[in-house]
DNA sequence: TGCGATGTAACTCTTGACATTACATTTTGA
DNA sequence: TCAAAATGTAATGTCAAGAGTTACATCGCA
């Protein structure tokens, strides 16, 4: 299975968030058009969002406005914010390992450390990343 | 969502085919029992480890073994054999940006390879890990 | 107070993982 | 040669999670 499109939506939203913040008022309906999703769920994002702090959003007037600098926002925030992957369980193990079995008895002793690494590397990654790296890609192809 | 348990059944079949290969034929329902899931699905792993090449599995008389050295077999050779997640594909990106705004366009473009790269540094850590590293972890715990 | 937002509950649809039953097929050895 | 013991695999069911959608309560400002 794969890593939930919410992580590549938020990104997307954040993206857009700092590009039209001058021109637009950054609504879920407006954040929606752009990413093709229902707004619904553009606001279950927004909220994640807001609450591991990295946007504000109004209510009321509406809007939403990123609340730090760019380069303070790492791929591994928005992706811990959207709940992709609860913590340390990168890999689905199963559940009921024989206890009668030498193998099966002793087998999450000697994998779990391994899985981990596995996902460390992964989230070492994520980062390595900012949103400020994004946008200044996104800045070459905007001109 | 996760990494399939396919994977860690698929090492945990690996572990019980090394350390039982004298003293029990390894068939299908002596895996089950140990990694208690049903034979069937242990059927299935086998004929993917089998076609990957990295066991060889005995119609009629059954059993099956490992086909290559331990320290030749790595994480990430399993990881593959499984068909966890499609080649590129750990991250799942929202289908249908739209085209007619600038960030839509190209999204797509500018995140692709960063998603990559942290897709890659997994895979890195996978392919660092062997079978025979495991299993001498696991010998400590057999004594 | 009304309008334009957000916040959120409830429901449906779809997909994939996994479990299970059933049976065809293969190989060996009695 | 035939029965026994495996594997190979199709078909079906169950369940959980992602995602879409509708509906509506709530908020804050003009």
């Amino acid at each position: 299975m794969q890593i939930s499109s919410r992580f590549t939506i938020a990104i997307h939203m954040l993206a857009c968030m700092d590009v039209f913040k001058e021109e637009y008022k950054i609504t879920s309906d407006f954040l929606a058009s752009s990413i093709n999703v229902n707004p619904v769920i553009i606001r279950k994002i927004l909220s994640q969002l807001k609450d591991a702090g990295l946007i504000e959003v109004k209510r009321g007037p509406g809007g939403a406005v990123i609340a730090k600098p760019l380069n303070e926002i790492t791929f591994f925030d928005v992706y811990q914010s959207v709940d992709c992957i609860e913590e340390n369980t990168l890999f689905h193990f199963h559940e009921n390992p024989n206890p009668d079995c030498p193998v099966g008895k002793n087998i999450h002793r000697v994998l779990d450390d391994k899985l981990l690494r596995i996902q460390a590397a992964m989230e070492q990654e994520l980062r390595s990343i900012t949103l400020a790296d994004m946008n200044a890609d996104l800045q070459k192809y905007l001109g």
